[in-house]
Parts: C-alpha cells; structure tokens; sequence
DNA sequence: GGATAATAAATGAACATTCATTCATTAACG
DNA sequence: CGTTAATGAATGAATGTTCATTTATTATCC
C-alpha cells in the first residue's frame, strides 16, 4: 500500500466535487469505499471487497484512485474540511454568539445528515491520519493543518474576550461541547439513538449553553 | 486470522488477571499489542511487529494467544468489562445521585489514567467489534452484554424516578454526558489537552450536572 | 549436591493464502 | 478507426499460522 501523503491536500473547490452519489463509477467507488472502511475499517477493506461492492473490477479502481490509501485519504479530507469550513464560516459571521452556536449545531447536524456514510467515517476513523488532527507534529510541516476542533476553539476564545461566556480552558470547553454532539452522533451509529441527528439539535444547543455559560 | 467469536467471554475474574505490566511474556504481548493495536489498528497491525515490539518470537505469540483476533478481543473484553462493572458498582451504592456522579467521573478518569493504553485503545477501537456495543443485534444471542452506555442510562432513569433529574431521553442524556468525558480523553489523545484526566474531573462534573439538570 | 530425565518456553523457517498493484487484452463509443 | 473505459489474470510481497527443533527450567533419583 502507497505511503501518507501528507502534503497531498487538494484545495477546498476540488474536495467538495467528491463524493457525489449519482452512479459514474468514481461515485460507485467511493460510496463502496465509505460503506466499507466505515464498518471494516481501512485495512480491513480489500481492493477486492471494495470491487465486488461496487460491481466494478479491480483493475479499474486504479484507473480513479492512484492507491487505496489515497482513496480512503481523500475521502476523509473531503469531510475534514468540509467541517472545519463549516465551523469557520460561522465563527466569522456577523450574528451574535448565542445564533452562532445555534448555527453551528443545526449545520453540523445537517451536513452529517445530508452525507451519514460521510459522516461516519470521519467519526470512526480520522484517527487513521494522525497528520489531520495532530496540533503541531514533530515533522517541519510549515502550516498544521485546520480542524474543526481548533475552530471551535478560536470561537470560544473569542467568546470569552467579548464576554459572552466565563474565562476558562477553550480547550476543554471546545472539547466537551463537541463530545456532547459527537458521542450523540457515535450513539446513532451504534444503534442506540435513532433518525436523523438533527432531531436532537435543540438539546445539543440546550445542552451546550448549559456547560459554557457554567461559571 | 480467526473469526470473531462473540461467545468466547471470559468471566470477569479472569479478565481482571489480564494486561499487567510485568515483564512476563504475555505481558510484554499485551502491552505491545495496547501500543501498536492503538496507533495503527488491529488489522494494521502484523504479528511480525507485534513480536519484534515485544522482543519475543513470532511463534512464541500463539503460546499465549491462539490468534491475532483473540488478543485484540480479549483485551477489549478486559476494558469493556471494567468499565461496565465501575459504573454497575457505582449503580448500586447506597448514595445521593450527585455523589454517585461525582465518583463516578472521579473513578472513570482515575481507570483511564492507571491504564491509559487500554483506555484509548478502547476508545479508538471499540467499533471493531460490533457484539460489543449494538443493543440487540440480528442474532439470536439470549443475552446482550452489558455496556457501560447502557450502565449510565440505567442510572439516570433510576434518577430520574427519583426525581433527582427532570425527565428526558435517557439514551440521549447518557450520551452527551458521557461524550463530554470521552471527546475530553479523546482530546488527549491528540495532544490537544495535557496531564492526567484527572486533572479535569472538576469541570467534567460540573457540566455534568448542567447538562442533567437543564429543563 | 550432582547427574539425569522430563517438561515448558522459545525460536524462526516453511506454508498456504491474501494482499495491493500492474498490465496485456477486450469492450464501448463517438 | 481511434480513443477511452473496463476487465481479470498475473505478480511478487506480506500475511497469519504451524511445526520441527533448540534452549531453558524444573523435577527426580542416587
């Protein structure tokens, strides 16, 4: 399997063609791909089971993808940024904070909705790119990449200097908000909660005042 | 490699015994297979560095185990049940609700902490083995197994009974009070938050309690 | 205690299988 | 006809597991 690529980070217009769900064969690809990294994980999948999905040989992935790691890779910077453009849009909005967080719940309910398989496999598997999350790694990657926890993080900062909430850890706080949505989203995935995870944005949003405006 | 085999659960008494950090051989299997099973996957993970993290033989492995799959499971096993009994324990004590929250966070960080390499790996991997979590799946397995999600909701339905909490859904509750500790652990992991999970049970509880006790 | 026998632990090469990837060939299509 | 899309057999490296053999430890007997 071809090595990470860390450097290979294609720019945002390109990421969001990805993953449509019509039936050329790249879209027939990667819906296999979604469908089985996100249940067998990465190296869980063969290029054979991802073929037999899909109903196309194996020879022809090679013919849309370079490696199945660049596959898997790109579908999971599609999602990555797409969230941390979602949270940065709003955080750089002209609203107030309370429609801010509002915003960012329904959104990101929304965009896991409109794509779950999408969604999923972000939840389940980024820790398969360390390069995607780690703050600052020990290569002389010049900029680290962006993510949607740093956004929310800069959201609360700046929160916190407009008052809008008390002064503590933006860290923990962006931490434990997240969680509160994304451990709902992981308790959909395992069957525990059920339909759409927008159902329950008035309870996240509910829930997320709650802790931050905790003195 | 071997299949799964959901009814090969050893009692707790015998997971207990599991995943010292002596220098015995199995030992020096187990905490190999924490380090390496955690940072790359199971299926990213071959006996050959396995055996070479562990400074042992390949085939001196299967003395110990009798599969790559039955190490992976048996020490998820080990975690899971841990968990499930702190909370089951905790469940059944003769205290207020608050103290049992409080203790509750204080315990989960403190097993987090004593272990941190079985902790994440059960954090990061725990979606490798489906039996594990899914409520009452397609099989016909009499009894699902206990999970520490369905622990928490027990208690808060208990709570709720008692009037220590208002109603509410207590899967979702269960999840985003949980996920505020778990995305926290996650955090960690990351290297986004420093030191000892411990350090944060304060703040955990106190969003604990906002969260349970919003209208 | 020291020599010998019995058992347990450990090795690493050998095995069949599976893997990701390549490529010569064929099909489709304008 | 010429170009692009698709196939699936072929390739060689890597995989999990087995096993004959060696080494270490423990037990037995004089």
């Amino acid at each position: 399997m071809a090595k990470p690529n860390v450097d290979n980070i294609p720019p945002v217009e390109i990421i969001r063609g990805v993953t449509a769900k019509d039936g050329t064969t790249k879209a027939k690809i990667e819906r296999a791909a979604l469908t089985l990294f996100s249940t067998h994980g990465i190296d869980g999948t063969s290029i054979k089971q991802l073929a037999g999905f899909a109903k196309i040989s194996e020879g022809n992935m090679y013919r849309y993808y370079p490696s199945k790691y660049n596959l898997a890779e790109t579908l999971m910077l599609t999602i990555h940024n797409r969230l941390t453009v979602l949270v940065r849009d709003i955080e750089s909005a002209d609203s107030g904070f309370e429609d801010k967080i509002k915003a960012l719940v329904h959104n990101y309910c929304t965009l896991a909705d409109d794509d779950w398989q999408l969604f999923s496999y972000h939840l389940l598997h980024l820790h398969h790119f360390p390069q995607l999350f780690s703050p600052v790694g020990k290569t002389k990657r010049a900029k680290p990449l962006d993510t949607p926890v740093t956004a929310c993080a800069d959201m609360l900062t700046a929160a916190m200097e407009h008052k809008d909430i008390p002064i503590g850890n933006t860290e923990l706080l962006a931490s434990m908000t997240l969680g509160i949505v994304l451990q709902a989203a992981q308790s959909k995935i395992y069957n525990r909660l059920k339909g759409p995870l927008s159902t329950y944005a008035p309870e996240f949003e509910k829930a997320i005042f709650a802790v931050l405006r905790n003195t």
